[in-house]
RNA sequence: GGCGCCAUCGUCUAGCGGUUAGGACGCCGGCCUCUCAAGCCGGUAACACGGGUUCGAUUCCCGUUGGCGCUACCA
């Protein structure tokens, strides 16, 4: 028996019963809208998404829903799917790939609708409306409760078959509402377990606008159903839709998907993350340096966690331990202090290798290094990296950490210049360290370790006493990496050059 | 307003009737130390409130309060 997919798209109306999804694999789909940069919380629910398929071996499919002519962007577009393949969620049906279940952008899914409305009109399920905005909208501020729980009135439902097809006949732009069953619908939410809802509660929605086109909630059921969507993960704001797919679904005699409504990551002040409210666009991310591999262990972090204990996890055990079962069910406030210590974390994880390979871009885009360097410069910008150590947050720290190393001159920090050098005794010390360094008989580490402590001794200071005053001259500032390292990799002749710089600022 | 969801340290969370309520970030202190990081050690800090149920509630039920979401011919 092999997956719905391999059956081909030509079937009847729908081609995925329900019935024939629980059968077959899980297929679970992202589905943003380019209407902005994909944000932490978009990113998150298309990493639940991606890690659920994953890891039940089911299938990722991202869908476009590009219906918002107006405000969808291709520009938007490149953006998330550049940040998505970023962050490693690949996709098996979707822009770039195709698939069997396509087109995979809304907006060229035009045709597939119009069946799909015809046959709830052919039903009884919907029914046209004639009613224009303005009328509803006075309607509704007659109504006793100034509107506050004003419902459609269903005049139009109540239409007889001849006044219908007389006002269609002459022309009169028609809507087409879905008419809501009575009862009450469950919802089985695999996060948040069953939610019962009023019909009652439900408007009679529109699911054709009176210009023809298709309304959200409904291309959304007709789209997870010809694409054979097993399982629907989203935000909980989408939660008050469900109940109206769920009976769009069962409108059209099919089975809704399972559904499951993840808790909204909010911004640190409390309130939901969103564009206006300190979303942050996974591209910014990635400019100031954090790794695609921190980014998602803290957004997987966000809203579930596997036994309360360990954080660090690679892609491949988030797929390996990824569960519903440990997705919570509370809002998460993003934590951009805990995403840079878990960004640290990743970053000393990586070898020295790697992690210049990562620096690299940052160091090139400040015009501190050439983009393609020979084995030689390779070889010491490495030396460079290991010498930063575990220093850096994010890739950008490279800037800033090492800098002075690459540049081809220092510059004093005037703070750090009144706070060391302009100190009493200062000049004096710089100018035996001259000595030292320029006699040394090489210029190791451990050599000018032993020199400078022989140094220090002979003239009763702490070592420290002498470091800072040389750390300043030739890094410019009041905190490096070891001096000595520092000293080595600068080269005896950069350093007695910045020293003697250094002298010119002394008190 | 109506409907819905949620409620453990400031934040992310563990807990699934009996625990000194655990871990992590942050913060504070110490160790290490040539500075800064890192690392190590220690500290700070929580079950929103009120009723039940029970021998016993952080845990189960109800209510209150609070937060958030949805309430479109937007998606």
């Amino acid at each position: 028996m092999c997956g719905a997919s391999d059956r081909p798209p030509s079937g009847g109306l729908f081609l995925a019963s329900s019935a024939e999804n629980q059968m077959s694999e899980m297929r679970v789909r992202f589905a943003p809208s380019p209407t902005g940069y994909l944000h932490t919380g978009g990113a998150r629910t298309a990493l639940y998404n991606w890690l659920l398929a994953r890891h039940a071996g089911g299938r990722f499919i991202l869908r476009i829903e590009d219906t918002d002519r107006a405000r969808s962007t291709r520009e938007y577009l490149d953006a998330i799917i550049e940040d998505l393949t970023w962050l490693g969620l690949d996709w098996d049906e979707g822009p770039g790939i195709g698939g069997p279940r396509g087109p995979y952008f809304q907006s060229e899914r035009a045709d597939t609708y119009a069946p799909a409305i015809e046959k709830l009109l052919a039903d009884g399920a919907a029914y046209h409306c004639f009613c224009t905005p303005e009328e509803i909208e006075e309607r509704k501020k007659r109504s006793p409760k100034e509107g506050r729980e004003w419902r459609y009135d269903r005049r139009c439902l109540d239409l007889s078959a001849e006044e219908r097809e007389s006002l269609l006949a002459e022309g009169r732009p028609a809507a087409v509402r879905f008419r809501v069953p009575e009862g009450t619908t469950t919802v089985d939410d695999t996060i948040l377990g069953s939610v019962e809802f009023d019909n009652t509660e439900l408007d009679d929605l529109v699911i054709a606008r009176t210009d023809g086109t298709p309304t959200y909630n409904f291309v959304v059921v007709v789209d997870d159903l010809m694409m054979g969507i097993t399982h629907v993960v989203r935000g909980s704001d989408h939660l008050s839709n469900t109940p109206k797919q769920v009976l769009i679904f069962r409108a059209l005699g099919e089975s809704p998907p399972r559904y499951g409504h993840l808790p909204l990551v909010l911004a640190q002040d409390g309130k939901v993350l969103s564009k206006r409210r300190g979303a942050v666009a996974v591209g910014e991310y990635r400019r100031e340096g954090y790794l695609p591999e921190a980014l998602v262990n803290y957004l997987a972090l966000l809203g579930w966690s596997y036994d309360g204990v360990r954080e660090i996890f690679t892609r491949d055990e988030l797929v390996e331990k990824f569960d519903v079962a440990g997705i919570g069910r509370k809002p998460a406030a993003f934590d951009p202090d805990k995403l840079r210590w878990m960004n640290a974390q990743w970053i000393k994880r990586l070898p020295v290798s790697e992690r210049t390979d990562r620096v690299l871009p940052f160091l090139v885009r400040e015009g501190l290094v050439a983009e393609d360097l020979d084995a030689g410069e390779r070889a010491h910008l490495e030396s460079i990296v290991e010498t930063v150590d575990d220093r850096l947050k994010t890739l950008g720290d490279i800037v800033g950490q090492a800098g002075f190393f690459l540049a081809s001159d220092v510059i004093h920090d005037s703070i750090a210049v009144s706070k060391v050098l302009a100190k009493p005794g200062a000049d004096e010390t710089l100018a035996g360290l001259q000595q030292i360094l320029s006699s040394a008989p090489d210029f190791e580490p451990a050599t000018l370790e032993k020199l400078m402590r022989a140094f220090a001794d002979e003239r009763g200071l702490s070592l420290g006493k002498i470091v800072q005053p040389l750390r300043v001259a030739v890094t410019g500032g009041t905190a490096s990496p070891g001096i000595f390292e520092t000293l080595a990799l600068l080269g005896r002749e950069r350093s007695l050059a910045r020293i003697e710089k250094a002298r010119t600022l002394t008190g």
